[in-house]
DNA sequence: ATGCATGAGCT
DNA sequence: GCTCATGCATA
């Protein structure tokens, strides 16, 4: 919060929970009702795809923001590699039957039931922002649904340009190539253009990315190898990081589902190679590290604004001394990630939270009175409820947090 | 495995 | 200036 233009900016924390909203800039639940509807006018869809806004009221859970985060845990299971001989028939499937054995996965693991939420890492835990892996179970798979783009194509092994680090290992594509695969990539976002895509369930993307890795790490490949692989075998190089996230299911939809049949083809053909490793291979700003502190700054202010605006990221930038185009383009991949991670699944357990809360506490508070300082019911750790408010509305509702006289930046 | 960054395409 | 796909650099 800035009094002038330098100020010293205020901590969200500082003052939020003692912040008026308005009714009309705030939405509950109604009691016994949706938690996900947000209103009449606006879609479920809408509601996903980020364009509400979650403001956090800290009393709520007598919590200040950023104290009690759960610290970040160290990555999952480190990979094991197993030698060739030492993986099991079931784990060693060609991807020509992966059909048989996704429908077999989907029969020999339990299945969380439907609405079941899985539950999020420890370092998916930011100050009661929960962001959940998707699953198969707990997504509704936006990309699936989305109608296809006249004449787009994605899965291609052509059509997109090779990364910079495979610039040194793969053929450079043509500048024709290039304008194609730009085309073709933004026609690919979301799966969107795919007719492929239709037919691609969250179930079988779960299922082949776990059969990537048993054959990838059996057959000696790293992440790295894989991507660049790619290249010699599809004309197309990824770097280790599309790798690892499309493993993990840590990317869109739809570009998991865009990346699916490059990465099958690449395992049909390594493993119909008799030496699958002869396809191996044997000016961009200096990355910012962000201090904790800083970070927890931004994560507060995200959590009360996800949007700020271009003065109010040029006033953050100031306070924070950071570079403006460091804040703004962290704005972008905290929401970025927030979609990523966030989307199908936090209405899920907003919806669960709120009907625990609203289980032991019937009467919900009113706007604008002090709400009650205590952990949050039914949960270990802190959790704080948030409300949403459209998103034409999300800078109003912060504007209306500020304390008096701290209003002058808005567009 | 993930944070910060880039660039195309779009609004 | 945003979203999205993607990657370098680093924890």
């Amino acid at each position: 919060i800035y009094e002038s233009s330098s100020a010293v900016l205020q901590e969200p924390s500082a003052f939020v929970h003692n912040a008026f909203v308005p009714p009309q800039q705030l939405r509950f639940p109604a009691l016994g009702g949706d938690y996900r509807q947000p209103g009449p006018e606006v879609s479920e869809q809408q509601a996903y795809s980020g364009n509400w806004c979650q403001v956090i009221v800290p009393d709520y859970a007598g919590q200040v923001l950023g104290v009690n985060m759960t610290p970040q845990t160290p990555g999952r299971s480190p990979l094991v590699a197993k030698p060739v001989e030492q993986v099991t028939g079931q784990e060693m499937r060609s991807a020509h039957d992966f059909d048989a054995f996704a429908s077999e996965q989907k029969i020999m693991q339990p299945q969380p039931s439907p609405g079941h939420l899985v539950p999020p890492s420890a370092s998916a835990m930011h100050h009661g922002v929960c962001y959940p892996q998707w699953s198969a179970s707990s997504c509704n798979m936006s990309g699936a649904t989305a109608t296809p783009a006249p004449g787009g194509t994605v899965s291609t092994c052509s059509s997109i340009v090779p990364t910079q680090a495979a610039a040194s290992a793969a053929a450079p594509a043509p500048a024709s190539a290039r304008t194609q695969s730009a085309c073709n990539r933004r026609s690919s976002q979301g799966g969107r253009g795919n007719p492929e895509v239709e037919n691609i369930s969250m179930e079988e993307l779960e299922a082949f990315a776990k059969l990537l890795k048993q054959k990838r790490v059996a057959l000696g490949f790293t992440q790295a190898d894989l991507g660049i692989s790619l290249g010699k075998l599809c004309g197309r190089v990824f770097s280790q990081t599309t790798i690892c996230r499309f493993e993990a299911l840590q990317l869109s939809f739809g570009n998991m589902c865009a990346l699916l049949p490059v990465l099958k083809r690449w395992l049909a053909e390594v493993e119909a190679s008799d030496n699958p490793h002869e396809v191996r291979f044997s000016t961009r700003k200096n990355r910012t590290s962000l201090s904790d502190e800083t970070r927890q700054s931004l994560e507060n202010w995200y959590s009360v604004c996800p949007r700020p605006t271009a003065q109010q990221i040029t006033q953050l930038s100031t306070s924070l001394e950071l570079h403006r185009d460091v804040v703004r383009v962290w704005f972008c991949n905290r929401r970025q990630k927030g979609k990523r991670l966030d989307e199908n699944s936090a209405e899920e357990k907003n919806q669960h939270l709120a009907f625990q809360y609203i289980q032991c506490h019937p009467q919900m508070p009113q706007y604008g009175m002090t709400l009650p300082a205590q952990g949050f019911p039914g949960s270990g750790h802190p959790v704080l409820p948030a409300m949403y408010v459209p998103p034409s509305q999300s800078t109003e509702a912060y504007n209306q947090v500020l304390p008096h006289g701290l209003h002058h930046f808005r567009d």
